[in-house]
DNA sequence: TTATTTTTATACCGATCACGGATTAATTTC
DNA sequence: GAAATTAATCCGTGATCGGTATAAAAATAA
């Protein structure tokens, strides 16, 4: 535990204050007063730090009139210019990127077609590095003017080393995606489940704003969870952000456990399908959900069944999920959505019904359909918390061990 | 979130010194400077101030030679008198008490053998009211010198509330058990499940000292669950404790889903031997671990099977709680362990079986065996958690709603 | 017995920080 | 142009921490 010193209790504030003119836009300082529940006296004083550091910009262009006399209010934003962050989402048939400023404004945003099954670790970093060149220079931007990339993928990843223990697109195990990044960019490099990323956005700039508490459950290709707890993502041991993929969803009596994935992921549920080979194909536009409905209300019983177990097993999953962590709230997010109740009515329906009576109620399923774009923004939005610098170090076990591409440290001023 | 004032800083320190001084037994300044890292300055004026408010006592006698010369330190220790705590643990066929001083050092303890299968809650809280009053006399006190009264017993509960939305042991839902004894007692009461009331004593107390991050499993004739985060139980909304032992463990195509109770408490195991009955006879004992173990090296082909699928059930749930938190530890405790490798080794194989092969190694499973006081213990423990003050608001959505017997709030001075 | 040494605990000083009240600044309204 | 109004800042106070110096307490040595 830190020792609590003025410093420390400066830190605090001022990111307190930091995060309140992120969250609220343009503000004025005594509403900051009000938000905070700061004097004015240290918002003047925090703000003008802020400011002579550069974070935070008064706005005199337009400025609010604030009903009617009186000294019109100055609003603070962030400054846009304090830094630049490459976002990038990944996942088998796409890559999206972002570049956004400091306020997590997208600057440019680029989605390229890719077919990633298992490479090598030097093809995915060589996609990455070339679109973050491209998305950069998209925005009218060099390289050198990037502060941090911050890279979200399926799988199960460790934070605090960037190390992608394991995942669908890279073919080794322990691929050090991080430290390969930053071999070819030189920037510092986030890596993180794209769950944690999304759940990020949510949390920032989508339904999870003000929500400290949440869980989230991404359904792509593959299976992801993230927690939210008092507003920081909850990882395990060095960091480690779950899979839920691998959750296990069959009884002791099977021989060998069956594992979520291979029951709900899209590709599990394709290979039910009559079809099988032109729905791969669709799927590799991007467009196998919208493809699935079609073939599903078109009578392809083997599709209806394989969805609907699909369904079943999300909502068991879900049930469990409640059982273990009762969070107020659970997102549920991913392509897979777009199956629409073709699998949302068994899974609510499971779900409903292995819940146990008395968690019922406990915890609102809401469906997000966040665009490519949100993720990668989200993962953008990981590398700016770091920015942030918090003073409560990072959750979990592993402390910021923040990537060392230029810097080491990121604390304070 | 908290603005951060001279005061809050305060009490993190004040917290922290006193934090030290219970783990550190009797400990002397300059070694809580260590400790802390906070400047002898800061030590002397804090510990001056929790010597002030009766809650650290100066030990003069049994001076530690601190190998030399020199002005000898004066050691500090937890005033014991500042609190007395009753702490209670209660499983179907046990209720065990313990009376503790405020460094959680016990006073008196009692263990009555009880029958409890789903009883009013007014049968329940008469119980415990006896057996607290029983306890409080044979410390050689009266029970106005209890400050609290803290409440451990399986099924899901309401941290905040003190009610017990369902439990093995109570009739009625939503028991208002808080509420209850504090109507029979006056004193203000907290209601925990089991699981964490042992965690936070293996925290404490136990193996898990100084280790911040680690789940437990509680295997009685209920199956808990307790995920300490930072220090901090996890609690879901309201305050909501877990309960393994509703976690499905069944697959999809189940028509109705199978619960890890059904399988895995101990009742699940007695019922699949071939003498069901005089089993049942021992667990009322509460020695039916012992019983088990001597029909299965006996022979009991049904019991074997049953012990069997217990514990490849218990072997899945694990590998799903490592999916999710990746725990660095896992705790193993509670009564069923006594059927020993009966148990264990199914349920060990099948957890590395299980597992998903990224997170191989990440989990250290542990297993502890606390006795029956060191759970009531625990259940004191929370009390004087809360006694104690921490600045930092009890972990979860549910922020302190303190039981409202006598004090309302417990902050700071 | 007395002086020295060594370690512990506190007192004093300067730093930073938050806060409250007075002050200055920038408008609108009369 | 003066008054009113609201916003932001300046100044003094009280609190905290940290660092250094000082007082206290005991063992050791003369």
């Amino acid at each position: 535990m830190k020792t609590a010193d003025p410093e420390l209790m400066r830190a605090i504030n001022r990111f307190h204050v930091l995060d309140t003119i992120r969250r609220h836009g343009p503000i004025a300082r005594v509403e900051i007063c009000e938000r905070t529940e700061l004097s004015a006296t240290t918002v003047s004083a925090i703000t003008a730090s802020l400011i002579d550091d550069g974070l935070v910009a008064p706005q005199h262009i337009g400025d609010l009139r604030n009903g009617g006399r009186g000294r019109p209010r100055v609003m603070l934003t962030l400054n846009p210019d304090a830094a630049c962050i490459v976002g990038v989402k990944i996942s088998p048939y796409r890559m999206h990127l972002v570049v956004t400023d400091f306020q997590g404004d997208v600057l440019s945003e680029l989605g390229l077609p890719v077919r990633l099954d298992r490479e090598p670790l030097i093809v995915l970093s060589y996609l990455i590095e070339d679109g973050v060149r491209s998305c950069v220079t998209k925005a009218g931007l060099t390289i050198e003017a990037i502060t941090s990339l911050s890279v979200a993928l399926p799988g199960v990843v460790e934070y605090g080393t960037g190390c992608v223990r394991a995942s669908a697109l890279i073919a080794e195990p322990d691929a050090q995606l991080a430290e390969a990044m930053v071999a070819r960019l030189g920037i510092p490099t986030i890596v993180e489940s794209d769950a944690n990323a999304v759940a990020q956005a949510e949390y920032w700039f989508g339904e999870a704003r003000a929500l400290e508490d949440f869980v989230l459950v991404s359904l792509e290709n593959s299976i992801g969870l993230a927690v939210m707890h008092e507003g920081q993502l909850f990882r395990g041991a060095l960091g480690l952000s779950p899979n839920l993929g691998d959750l296990i969803v069959s009884g002791p009596d099977r021989a060998a456990p069956v594992r979520l994935a291979t029951i709900a992921e899209q590709e599990a549920i394709i290979a039910g399908s009559e079809d099988v080979e032109s729905l791969r194909e669709s799927a590799r536009s991007g467009e196998a959900a919208q493809e699935i409905v079609k073939r599903i209300e078109g009578g392809d019983e083997g599709l209806i069944l394989s969805a609907t177990r699909a369904g079943k097993s999300l909502g068991l999953a879900l049930a469990n999920i409640v059982t273990m962590l009762a969070p107020p709230r659970i997102f549920l997010v991913g392509s897979s959505l777009a199956l629409g109740d073709h699998l949302l009515n068994d899974l609510i329906a499971t779900l409903a019904d292995a819940t146990p009576e008395p968690l019922a109620g406990v915890s609102e399923i809401v469906v997000s359909m966040p665009g490519d774009a949100a993720w990668a923004r989200g993962a953008a939005a990981l590398a700016l918390r770091e920015l942030y610098g918090a003073p409560w170090s990072t959750t979990g076990p592993a402390r910021h061990a923040y990537k060392n591409g230029i810097q080491g440290e990121n604390h304070g001023r």
